[in-house]
DNA sequence: CTGAACTTTCAATAATTTTTGAAAGTTTAT
DNA sequence: ATAAACTTTCAAAAATTATTGAAAGTTCAG
């Protein structure tokens, strides 16, 4: 396979990866290509690279930047903005991992919290005790969830990896 | 907070966390649907709960059951198919885990490993290099990724909350 | 200050994904 | 074999999401 080509499948595979994981398929697109480009680009050398236009290359740009996945870096002598991605696997999980925390579990806990407030009357008891056994056990679960990813969010990757050795044996 | 409310709310949330999942709003609806119905519900009921109609009920309940969260049983003396939900959150992880790892990681890997066989030549040799050691990094990630899933998709809840929890601590 | 170089915004448009519902298919009781 | 009860399919329509590109905004050198 030749170098282009391999660059080319792997955009659309982490295109198609990401669209599975709230990144739209662009943004992913770009991340990938940050991923595999040794040099800072351009909002213009996106638009190139993957034919978009420049509002998009902008918003997706902009998008990754809040996720901390890519970073603006000033070219010395260059008016124009550049951008390098981070490059370290392990950070990007992490960040990821992070932002689906906050904008996901966080919001599904708080519902939770409120859903055990449900008041029973005598009508509808074993009903309502039910559902209440339910909520809290899907609650529990998703406080476990939430407390290891902002333990792992925090971690090194060693640490994690040792870690994660051990129980995995 | 009145029940019907509550159940009202539970059934929003988790469609919208679901969506962010690969997991269509009104598949992750149904399912909510079932993870508080203590009865067992026919594609009937879910249509007139969720006001969906007939196609889509079935569609989706059908996927359900295809990944394992929703199942069938037969009610005696009645014609209908009734379902059932699978409620034990943590079997539910399990199985949404494990349909990702086959529709997204698996994908991943293949190309992954195709794309190490990338050919150099004199006029590239480093770039090329930089892009295999890259890919190289992303796969080992990913393996990692996918013998992790591969354990905790066939594992208890007990063995892995305990081992989880002094991996926690 | 001015204008060139660059970035951001956003309404209109396009692409994608989901839903509908009627028709076709299947199963079962008689 | 028939027909009623039920399930599945799928093309068309609706809803949602992403993209474009031109206009507005910003920054900075001269």
């Amino acid at each position: 396979m030749q170098l282009l080509e391999a660059k080319e499948k792997f955009i659309q595979q982490w295109g198609s990866l990401g669209s599975n994981w709230g990144i739209n398929r662009t943004m992913a697109q770009i991340h990938a290509l940050f991923l595999i480009s040794e040099e800072l680009l351009s909002a213009e050398d996106v638009m190139e690279a993957l034919k978009i236009s420049r509002g998009n290359a902008n918003m997706n740009i902009r998008t990754l930047i809040d996720w901390g996945l890519v970073y603006k870096e000033y070219q010395a002598g260059e008016r124009k903005e550049f951008f390098r991605g981070e490059k370290d696997i392990w950070k990007v999980t992490q960040r990821v991992m992070k932002m689906r925390q906050r904008q996901e579990l966080d919001p599904m806990l708080n519902v939770l919290t409120q859903l055990q407030t449900v008041k029973s009357d005598k009508k509808n008891k074993e009903e309502v005790e039910a559902f209440t056994k339910q909520i809290k056990s899907i609650k529990s679960f998703a406080e476990l969830a939430d407390s290891s990813l902002t333990k792992i969010s925090g971690s090194e990757e060693n640490w994690f990896l040792k870690t994660f050795m051990k129980f995995m044996r």
